[in-house]
DNA sequence: CAGAATTATGTTGACATCAACTTATTTCTG
DNA sequence: CAGAAATAAGTTGATGTCAACATAATTCTG
């Protein structure tokens, strides 16, 4: 080891990094949505995208970009494989052509009233696992996280 | 809307889902420590990486995907452009020809000393962002969840 | 109302993520 | 000790993720 960089360090990151410790939860929950959904053929990630979707309007591309705290670029790619299923369907808006509206497909819907199912009962399930855990609090306190990180951006992009 | 798909569906996943949010959360965070870590060439998730290898003895690939909670098959593709710019090298083990060593070079660790201040600033700016938020429960919290995901896993692989 | 500034999105290239399948070694069993 | 079982990784293909750059449409300004 070298002195610049002793053991003590990578213990240091390891038990303070928040964004560590994120990631690790979020890959751990997400292979544990994908494996529940694999079945319907959608990803933990289709999964809350479609939701995102059943709207009575339309909702915007830009809208649901930042719903899911997505890269717009990421969102236009995730929805290639739920167009090409026939889920989903890309929209000009009518008022302004610059706008997209993402349209959620009958087939859509059935597919998604199918896998809510499948959610709740693995939502149940880690809750149980979670046990004493709050994980109402748990969830309030990465929502208010995600918020405080977008305010941040966008003022940096919006400083004068 | 649909009678089966009403709108209190869409608020109920987006307001119970802890997957949704834990996603949104650590693709927030990540984005802030890959915009902190870009001058010196950097994603949040090299960062960990590399420091995970800074040991006494150099780890096996196996230990590392645990830790990372990561699937072995993608710690092996991200180690790839980090051999390529000579700051890991992966060698086989002496006793167990199975087994890879992932070896942290001396250019990885000049990266590291260097990424390491970068790195504490960035998690004291969250760590104000935060405010009353209690952020080491908060960790403690997705540990102890990835910690039973990871253990039921284990589980459903050893069952009889 | 014409050109500039702004806004919303698309495209490309590099990397990240995982499942399913395959290969290479080691260990276990008879 | 030879074949079977178990273990550790590699490979492939599909999808997810983002920054940098580019395009198209709207709004603003003089």
């Amino acid at each position: 080891m070298r002195e610049d960089l002793p053991l003590s360090t990578t213990h240091e990151v390891r038990d303070r990094c928040l964004c560590l410790q994120l990631q690790r939860a979020a890959r751990s929950i997400g292979r544990r949505f994908d494996s529940a959904l694999r079945p319907l053929g959608l990803s933990h990630g289709q999964f809350s995208l479609l939701t995102a979707l059943n709207r009575p309007e339309p909702p915007l591309l830009g809208a649901v970009a930042e719903l899911l705290a997505l890269d717009r670029t990421t969102l236009t790619a995730n929805l290639k494989p739920l167009e090409r299923r026939g889920l989903v369907r890309v929209e000009s808006d009518a008022v302004d052509g610059r706008r997209r509206r993402l349209v959620l497909t009958d087939a859509g819907r059935d597919v998604l009233v199918e896998a809510l199912p499948v959610w709740r009962h693995t939502h149940d399930g880690i809750d149980d696992l979670l046990g004493s855990l709050d994980s109402a609090a748990l969830r309030d306190a990465l929502s208010a996280l995600t918020w405080e990180l977008s305010r941040e951006e966008t003022a940096a992009v919006t400083a004068p």
